[in-house]
RNA sequence: GCUGGUGUGGCUCAGUGGUAGAGCAACGGUUUCGUAAACCGUCGGUCAGCGGUUCAAAUCCGCUCACCAGCUCCA
């Protein structure tokens, strides 16, 4: 007999050389039941490892999210079985599980269509209806390569290659099909039952695009009918919310593909909106002691060979234009130019930290395959700020800084964020040990505020090490707005320095950031987390008004008259419509929070009958107590 | 940039070799209406662009551009 260990500190007697799956059932049939697989001494395990001394022991089951990852992965191995069955000759890469599904990638010449997804689909319930038992064996690192090799697997004996040779190699096979790989799996392929293969797309062997591309399919696997139901309908959602279609419905921008991809246009309701957010983080800055500049959008190319952008980052900048002789170049960052801004005066280290600010519109060459409505562009408007200050003060600013961005990005009902720390990539300026000091001091301000961060090595700016943070969206979406960035280089190359209280010239240390990063890609992210209604406080149009028939026009006028004296704006829908027609539009397709339906007994009763755009009817107002509501909402930013 | 798909009036889409269609929008009229689409009529397209095949091309072929799903890259 061993011991095992359970989470709860029980320890439970079972035989030697017992299954996981024996365990499970020894503590009840149901467990048994929904196991997926079990975790001991920290490792997954198969239900049908044996036990085979003391040790710790926890059964996943179907409700743990460890389990979604071992049932997506099984349904990998059986669409690649499916693959197989139907196509040949085939060479399988890798498939693992991902945050919302699965993916396989293969290598065959026959190029798939999505008539071809609904026949592996079909196969795959053929394969989950045979219930083949999967099972794992151990093989060493020669048998592994003569396996693969004579089974023609061109893309595992490359994986093959990869796996120290002390690491145990391991094979999960079903049926017809076996696969390299580190398991654990379901033990059989009945188990899989609630799954929908999605899309197929390229996609470059290992993410390298010197390698061949291969064709990936997409799909997605849950334990009920109803998680599978709720995800696809999570995925219909967010294409209702697509800031692209709803941009177009409710005019908020526009682009031009024949005369400029990638370059926006914002419509009236959408600049108006624009301008809001401006207005709101100006204010901010000002009282957070920033002082708003504006600089040129294009500068003589001595500038940007100075600043190191000529060398690292002319990739990514659009090609020079010649005037008088003379090449410029448009601005692809702002940053040089917030330099010259603090090189124009002599500084004290008394005026440290010295704190520009600008909506900088900057542009940037983009790959045409990377363009992506308003969240990637070539040309867009960075709320961006440079903080140059001594070594002394780095610290605090940088944690005054993610105090800053937390605040404002709640105002906008985000509270959910991901945070990442970039280290030096391959192509960088400036000498380690520099690097080494900006990277730290990034690292010790986010301990310090006691945020959770993943580190992402090699994923810094080529002058310095950042911090980004990215924003979940009421989708539960990530997106990349806010970057903050410690730069010791620009500060050097540019010559810049502050006198310090010892009379000697001393170099300050500079950290570019963005908050909402670019407001075209802020203003994209906003449209789908708000699926387009709105807050108040960023509309031109906070009431519709919209009168029942022609003689209750004046009464209408009347109202958006006074609305408009106490600030809350209004529209009149005096088109010869019904009142439904006007409400299906007003809520609809513009989204405006408020309704106000006006007929005889409102201009009789002198108030207004209001309707929300969530499609409540909130009763009768009088013109004040409306007003108020409105203002409340436009206070409180809700 | 790469792989696959797509490109038809302002919008959403039908039309697979034989004279370009629908709904919505717009415009003109009728109707004056109570909480998610009234009715009638009118206008509007060198079918992304260029070239080719054919008696004949939105439709078949080639090139270019753009968009979409990804890969790669990033604010």
């Amino acid at each position: 007999m061993i011991k095992l260990t359970l989470p709860d500190g029980g320890i439970l007697e079972v035989e030697n050389g017992a299954t996981v799956l024996d365990a499970a059932g020894q503590i009840s049939r149901s467990l048994a039941k929904i196991a997926v697989c079990g975790v001991s001494d920290g490792k997954m395990v198969d239900l049908s490892t044996a036990l085979t001394r003391d040790t710790s022991l926890r059964i996943v089951t179907e409700k743990d999210p460890e389990a979604l990852e071992v049932l997506r992965h099984t349904t990998a191995h059986i669409m690649a079985q499916a693959v197989k069955r139907l196509f040949s000759p085939v060479a399988v890469a890798i498939g693992p599980a991902i945050d919302n599904g699965f993916y396989y990638d293969f290598d065959l010449d026959h190029t798939f269509s999505d008539e071809d997804l609904a026949t592996i689909e079909k196969e795959m319930r053929n394969i989950i209806k045979e219930n083949i038992p999967i099972t794992r064996r151990t093989l060493s690192a020669r048998e592994a390569q003569d396996y693969f090799h004579e089974k023609k697997e061109p893309y595992k004996e490359e994986l093959l290659r990869d796996i120290p040779p002390e690491e145990p190699i391991s094979l999960y096979e079903q049926g017809d099909f076996s696969d390299l790989c580190r398991g654990p799996h379901l033990p059989a392929t009945g188990r899989v039952k609630h799954f929908r293969l999605l899309s197929v797309a390229g996609a470059y062997w290992r993410g390298d695009e010197k390698n061949k591309m291969l064709q990936r399919i997409y799909g997605t696997a849950f334990f009920s009918g109803e998680a599978l139901d709720d995800h696809i309908r999570a995925m219909e959602e967010a294409r209702m919310r697509d800031h692209r279609k709803l941009g177009k419905q409710m005019g908020l921008f526009h682009i031009e593909p024949d005369f400029g991809p990638g370059l926006v246009y914002w419509l009236p309701k959408g600049a108006f909106i624009r301008r809001k957010l401006e207005d709101y983080l100006i204010d901010e800055l000002i009282r957070a002691g920033y002082s708003i500049v504006n600089t040129p959008h294009i500068s003589k190319s001595d500038l940007w060979k100075t600043s190191g952008h000529w060398n690292f980052y002319r990739e990514n900048m659009f090609s020079p234009i010649t005037i008088d002789e003379e090449e410029y170049l448009l601005k692809p960052m702002n940053c040089p130019f917030h330099v010259l801004i603090f090189k124009n005066e002599t500084r004290s280290y008394r005026d440290l930290p010295v704190k520009t600010a600008e909506f900088g519109t900057v542009y940037r060459y983009e790959r045409s395959g990377v363009l992506h409505g308003l969240m990637r562009v070539r040309g867009f408007t960075q709320d961006d700020a440079h903080i140059f200050c001594r070594p002394d003060q780095l610290h605090q600013e940088i944690m005054d800084l993610i105090a800053f961005t937390k605040r404002v990005l709640h105002v906008f009902g985000f509270e959910k964020f991901d945070v990442y720390l970039s280290t030096r990539p391959e192509k960088y300026v400036g000498e380690l040990e520099q690097w080494d000091i900006a990277t730290r001091a990034l690292e010790e301000a986010l301990k310090d505020t006691g945020l959770d961060y993943t580190v992402d090595p090699g994923e810094g700016v080529f002058y310095g090490p950042k911090i980004d943070i990215k924003i979940r969206d009421s989708l539960n979406r990530s997106w990349q707005c806010t970057t903050i960035q410690v730069d010791f280089n620009l500060p050097q190359r540019f010559d810049i320095h502050y006198i310090g209280d010892d009379g000697e010239p001393h170099r300050p240390i500079m950290i570019h950031r963005a908050l909402m990063g670019s407001l075209e890609r802020f203003f994209g992210v906003l449209i789908e987390h708000y699926a387009g209604a709105f807050p108040a406080w960023l509309l031109p149009v906070h009431a519709k008004i919209l009168p029942i028939a022609d003689r209750h026009l004046d009464y209408a006028g009347r109202i958006k008259d006074a609305l408009s004296n106490s600030g809350v704006y209004a529209d009149i829908d005096s088109r010869n419509e019904k009142v439904g027609k006007k409400i299906r539009d007003a809520q609809v397709t513009e989204k405006v929070p408020y309704m106000l339906i006006i007929g005889d007994k409102e201009e009789e009763e002198k108030t207004v009958s209001v309707r929300s755009r969530t499609g409540e009817d909130l009763g009768s107002f009088t013109l004040d107590d409306f007003t108020r509501l409105v203002l409340d909402d436009i206070r409180l930013k809700r």
